[in-house]
DNA sequence: CTATATTTGTACGTATGTATC
DNA sequence: CGATACATACGTACAAATATA
């Protein structure tokens, strides 16, 4: 599978949309691992860089999920007919962005948790009022 | 000005929240044009696709619009009244809280870098349980 | 209108770090 | 410990859009 030259859209677009159509198709079900990323990089010709340029894509749709050290997976509750990658450009760029903020919270909230290991103990105030 | 190598964020984050910082001091107001892309990998050391990727959080978090064959400028409300506007009032809404969000959890990221230099780096449990 | 410089966008190939198996 | 997979970074190159001479 080659990507088409004559496609006005970049590469990276031409695969996240390639892969969002074989998601829809079912040929990586709900659940299921997408091929790594040395894999879809030599099955459609382009560089690691460019898959993972199309995946933040799919990521941004919320169809797939990134586990470092395991893979990339398939959101079970991905939808059906590429509703989530159409709509207004207002839509998508909140989209993207509610993507963005998620992973900086969630890194936000696994540093906390670091912290609050090694934190000493919160004092006790001594029965202050607990009204706000 | 040098990133910092004792920093256990990468340098891309670090990037982010040095220019989220010099938005929010007013070196860089409203309106006003961030250096280039070239100008922040020299500036600060690294490759321009590090620059890209800082500036790729703080697009996510609303500060900045960039424009082809223009540069990258610090949003401006005012300045983006025109376009922005022509959505429905469930778009603007949803936009202006998605702004505030982003702007608490940027400054959520900024407290933890600070907590992060001073805490004691956490101990890597070699024992631990290896589950999740 | 054309040519050139600037700036962002995208792509490539390679390398290293880290998490998981 | 070794293999795999994603995350990040570097440096280079070219395309697209814009501004300017």
């Amino acid at each position: 599978m080659t990507l088409n030259p004559d496609d006005s859209r970049p590469p990276y677009q031409q695969l996240a949309a390639a892969l969002r159509e074989a998601i829809d198709r079912g040929e990586y079900p709900p659940g299921a691992q997408i091929p790594s990323g040395s894999e879809l990089s030599t099955k459609y010709g382009v560089a690691r860089a460019t898959v993972t340029s199309a995946l933040r894509l799919l990521r941004a749709d919320g169809m797939i999920v990134s586990r470092q050290g395991q893979g990339v997976f398939v959101k079970s509750d991905a939808l059906e007919g590429g509703t989530k990658s159409k709509g207004s450009p207002e839509f998508i760029a909140i989209t993207e962005r509610l993507d963005e903020l998620a992973r900086l919270v969630s890194s936000l909230a696994e540093r906390v948790a670091e912290l609050e290991l090694v934190m000493p103990a919160p004092v006790q105030q001594d029965a202050g009022p607990t009204n706000e």
